[in-house]
DNA sequence: AGCACGCCGACT
DNA sequence: GTCGGCGTGCTC
């Protein structure tokens, strides 16, 4: 038998590594416990399997196995769990089949917290650890063995790993960001006017105590800590830019790291994770643990064993970090944990700052979420006093509001008069942003002659120019061709709406002589420098100016609120607050158009007042995140079964079902239901468990149901859940 | 998922 | 009597 997929056979014992020495062995205990790979809810369950004689020594407790399962000579992946001396099973235990690797690559720790993390969100363990566990690359694995606990080629090895891909990897990115970005920052500097403020701003060397230290010792203590960072950016020494709540996120990764203990730092995008990885690298910690979409599977797969290692590390990456193995956890850091990216898009669609919560709650670390503009959840846990708030460092930068109102006359293109006159001052001594709402060219197609909104004939969504003069449709793509009004059958599509490329268009003529520069979500830009320059840039994809904006405009504000959501409010202060901490210290911050509370929070930077009543306001109408909330959807008599299941518990009340409307950019089979369950936090885990249970039902009775449908479609009508779902009331 | 088991109607 | 339809339930 011995070991699948090659390598293991000729490896030494000694080459085992450190994690395969620290990892339960079965010491003489005959079974062995373990998780299935599988999708199917009903085997989300713990199975015992013989330990064989020929695998007994070499078996421990994390590794991943092949095992036979369902007759056999058919075979399954799992993780073993744990060993027994004895099995409650009824039946005759198959014996473990293979190790597929020496390496126990699930920890005790991320076993609990993947167990816990589905329960909470009524799915798989499995789902989880396939976020937390990269596959497995035989090569990568063996050169990290070969290299010994201490050899610190990880870094190295994904760079060559992913230069045979002929790309341009994390490894030799950062020694050439090290080596060359700075120079070319110099070289931008030394070309533009000079920048008054950026001396202020060059993060002098602290000869006391820096605060990072006090913080690090209280997270290591288990401290949970919710802090507004400080807006403006801020240069490294290096030469590079970054925003300041990166240098200060970074300082305190550090310190946990100078106590002896793992810190896991985790952000929404690549364009954060840049920030911190380049303020690590220049506080003098360029050993790091990357976590990132764009790695390969080899780069992944390296970095995942170093964290593995029996070593602090600092671990930096995106919402799936949070799953990381980390020797001696010390804090979880989280940046701007309102930021939809860090929700995962995968069953059970857990969010990154539920996990973070869970995970701190059962290893004792400490947790921080920091941000610009404090999440409802988070300002949750600060009224419960689970999380304690820090003293809010003032804004650096002016906060102004000039609506239309102010001076009705004067709208000159795009911005009011006044917009317009701060932007052209900006753009004399560096570069100015502007927030606009919408990317592409005009969001919204009406019929020329009746003034219909256009509609896709495809599916029914709504018709928008993407660029000048073509019109598709904005869920599903479909041009509009050949498009005719249904109530008036004209022809003709007019543009209506101001997006970014439209922007541009007009800023061109409006600022004639002025460099434009365009970042949206499709060509983000990272970064500019310091010469004038006027950036359109559509929320969230707002560049880094090196030394700061000298002026950020807001534009749009009154249709970003109108954005039926219910977190509209709290979404728009997010973004406002973001491209408001791009702005130089002694420049300024315009907000161009809108009223009203949200806007009058923001320019008075009084948001943390807002969102106190916001979410009073929550409590009194069961939104979350003042209560949580399941969607429970599938076929009437399925959704009508599960919600039997939850008849009588206090805390607990649904709405719906109601139909779900057939089509749409998902597609939606016609005849399904959905409701929604609102409970309370206490009664989370009954909730989760009386539900899944009706979920495990459903799947389990499913096969007789499935019959003589065509194979490898799902069955419509099957119960779904899910927890938690930020846009449940959203329609 | 897939496959075995088992309980009723139609057949050599 | 027995074959085989398909609903039900299990997989260590």
């Amino acid at each position: 038998m011995g070991t699948v997929d090659g390598g293991e056979a000729g490896v030494a014992p000694e080459r085992r590594g450190a994690a395969f020495e620290r990892a339960e062995a079965a010491d003489g205990r005959p079974v062995a416990r373990v998780l299935l790979d599988s999708a199917l809810p009903q085997l989300d369950h713990l199975f015992d399997y013989a330990v064989p004689a020929e695998l007994a020594d070499d078996l421990r407790a994390g590794q991943r196995v092949r095992v036979p399962f369902r007759s056999k000579d058919r075979r399954s992946f799992g993780y073993v769990i744990e060993f027994a001396e004895r099995s409650d099973f009824g039946g005759e235990l198959s014996p473990i089949a293979d190790i597929v690797t020496l390496v126990p690559q699930l920890t005790p720790e991320v076993w609990r917290l993947a167990r816990a993390v589905a329960d909470r969100a009524g799915g798989s363990a499995g789902d989880i650890l396939r976020l937390a566990i990269p596959t497995r690359q035989v090569r990568v694995e063996k050169k990290h063995l070969a290299a010994g606990p201490d050899g610190e080629i990880g870094e190295t090895l994904a760079g060559g790993e992913a230069a045979t891909a002929g790309e341009t990897r994390e490894a030799g990115e950062a020694a050439a960001a090290a080596a060359t970005a700075g120079a070319a920052v110099t070289a931008d500097a030394a070309a533009a006017p000079e920048i008054g403020a950026s001396a202020a701003t060059v993060a002098p060397a602290a000869p006391e105590p820096a605060p990072e230290q006090q913080v690090a010792e209280a997270l290591v203590a288990g401290a949970r800590l919710a802090l507004t960072s400080s807006h403006g950016p801020e240069r490294l020494h290096t030469g590079e830019w970054v925003g300041g709540w990166a240098a200060q996120l970074a300082r305190l990764a550090i310190a946990v790291h100078a106590l002896g203990r793992s810190a896991i730092l985790v952000a929404p995008d690549y364009r954060d994770l840049d920030q911190l990885r380049d303020a690590l690298a220049a506080l003098g910690h360029p050993e790091i643990v990357r976590v990132d979409s764009r790695q390969s599977n080899a780069e992944r797969y390296a970095g995942f064993l170093r964290a593995l290692d029996p070593e602090p590390r600092i671990v930096l990456g995106n919402r799936s970090a949070v799953y990381a193995p980390a020797h001696e956890l010390g804090a979880i850091i989280m940046w701007d944990d309102g930021d939809p990216v860090l929700a995962e898009p995968l069953t059970p669609y857990v969010h990154a700052r539920d996990a973070a919560l869970v995970r701190a709650g059962q290893s004792g670390a400490g947790l921080f979420f920091a941000s610009h503009a404090r999440s409802s959840e988070v300002q949750r846990l600060v009224d419960l006093g689970y999380v304690r708030a820090q003293q809010n460092p003032p804004r650096r930068a002016r906060v102004v509001h000039a609506d239309a109102s102010m001076a009705p006359d004067a709208f000159a293109g795009r911005v009011p008069e006044f917009a317009a006159r701060t932007i052209r001052e900006g753009l004399r001594s560096g570069p100015v942003l502007v927030q606009v709402a919408t990317p592409g060219y005009a969001p919204v197609a009406v019929c020329g002659d009746c003034g219909d909104l256009a509609r896709c004939r495809a599916c029914g969504g709504p018709v928008g120019f993407r660029v000048v003069g073509r019109a598709s449709c904005r869920w599903c793509g479909e041009h509009a061709e050949g498009w005719r009004c249904p109530s008036c059958d004209g022809r003709r599509l007019e543009q209506r709406g101001m997006g970014s490329a439209r922007t541009v268009e007009q800023f061109e003529r409006q600022f004639e002589g002025a460099r434009v520069i365009l970042s949206d979500g499709e060509h983000p830009r990272e970064s500019v420098d310091a010469r004038p320059a006027l950036v359109v840039a559509t929320r969230g994809a707002e560049p880094l100016a090196a030394g700061g904006y000298r002026a950020v405009v807001l534009l749009d504000a009154e249709r970003l609120l109108s954005l039926e959501t219910l977190r509209a409010g709290e979404d728009c202060l997010r973004w406002w607050e973001n491209a408001a901490a791009l702005t130089a210290p002694d420049g300024i911050c315009l907000m161009a158009s809108g009223g009203g509370p949200v806007v009058r929070a923001f320019v008075t930077g009084r948001t943390e007042e807002w969102l106190h009543g916001e979410l009073r306001d929550r409590h009194a109408l069961r939104y979350p995140p003042a209560v949580r909330v399941a969607s429970v959807s599938g076929g009437p008599d399925e959704v009508e079964r599960a919600l039997q299941q939850l008849a009588g518990l206090p805390g607990v009340d649904h709405l719906g079902p109601t139909p779900i409307p057939p089509g749409g950019p998902a597609k939606t089979p016609p005849g399904l239901v959905r409701a929604i369950v609102r409970f309370d936090y206490g009664q989370g885990s009954e909730v989760a468990s009386r539900l899944r249970g009706a979920l495990v039902a459903d799947a389990a009775g499913s096969s007789s149901r499935t019959r003589g449908r065509a194979p490898g479609r799902a069955r419509p009508e099957a119960l779904r859940l899910r927890f938690d779902d930020r846009g449940v009331f959203d329609g």
